[in-house]
DNA sequence: TAATAATAATTGAAGTTTATACTATTCAAA
DNA sequence: TTTGAATAGTATAAACTTCAATTATTATTA
């Protein structure tokens, strides 16, 4: 084990937690994604139908800040689920800007079949921990998670 | 705060971390891949530039196993770089189907210029936890991602 | 009310990503 | 030693991703 310190130990503490938490998630979500794809779903459209599944009827606006993607980016996702016949899309009467996605009952029918046995999967793959380290850990990445996101855009 | 049990008590458990770690990890990377940008670079071009700075020269093979990628993406990524002038590929003498990737003179005064910057944007975002926080979380994740990573493939 | 600004979504360009197929090279074995 | 398998990297197609520019609609304000 590398114990060297480069930066100084407040640097390398810091460096050494985003490079772990960067591996872990790409491990899972590698294992994830793959489990996806066996379904014919990439994982963002899985994403989709999962909020659309969970939440009912939403917003492109909705989808993005859920998902701290772009809406450029779920302007297309939302194109190819459609193209599929998974979702679809409608004006908000009151206000026309807005486009609301929902299930049809194709795409409601695929996220049950799907959505349980993914879930047991990631099970699968977490419960390579025991539960209380699994709420530990939950509990301090939701800690960083937010406050992070708190931060100031502009502060360096 | 929901705490509906809504799948069994395990499966919630393993679902809340999994999206705890999906988030922390968006959270911070969107903000990384800004600070990124700054320089002109993609996040993965970085990723690129960090390997070759610390290590020295590697080969394609050993970049896409360093940073879970597949081999064609990592091809177009050097290709990226090559253009930029930042990265040069050459043969390897013993084993002629092997191409290797160092820095140019401007790629390593590009890594110099950058590292040391962003390390320090990281660890500005990482100190909002304690450094007990941070070792604890460190650890977790560790664990977490090594044992992911050693599960067999095919086991569902 | 008419001009301007703000909001919501889409489009287009460039880059990333994967999977699959392909080329070149090396290794193994009959 | 020649055939066949394995390895390393590249080319291609389809989807994802962002940013910037554009369109349509709504809100503001002069």
């Amino acid at each position: 084990m590398k114990t060297t310190k480069k930066y100084g130990k407040k640097t390398d503490l810091a460096l050494n937690l985003w490079v772990k938490l960067s591996r872990a998630f790409a491990v899972i979500n590698k294992k994830a994604t793959e489990d996806i794809a066996k379904y014919g779903l990439t994982e963002p459209q899985f994403c989709v139908l999962e909020c659309l599944g969970h939440l009912g009827q939403l917003s492109i606006g909705e989808l993005t800040r859920k998902q701290l993607v772009s809406a450029g980016n779920m302007t297309v996702v939302v194109n190819n689920l459609e193209k599929e016949g998974l979702v679809e899309r409608s004006r908000e009467p009151g206000n026309r800007r807005v486009v609301k996605v929902q299930l049809t009952a194709k795409g409601s029918k695929k996220f049950d079949e799907i959505f349980l046995n993914h879930a047991k999967y990631i099970t699968h793959l977490i419960s390579v921990l025991t539960e209380k380290e699994q709420s530990d850990l939950a509990k301090l990445l939701k800690k960083l998670g937010l406050i992070v996101q708190q931060l100031n855009h502009n502060t360096k």
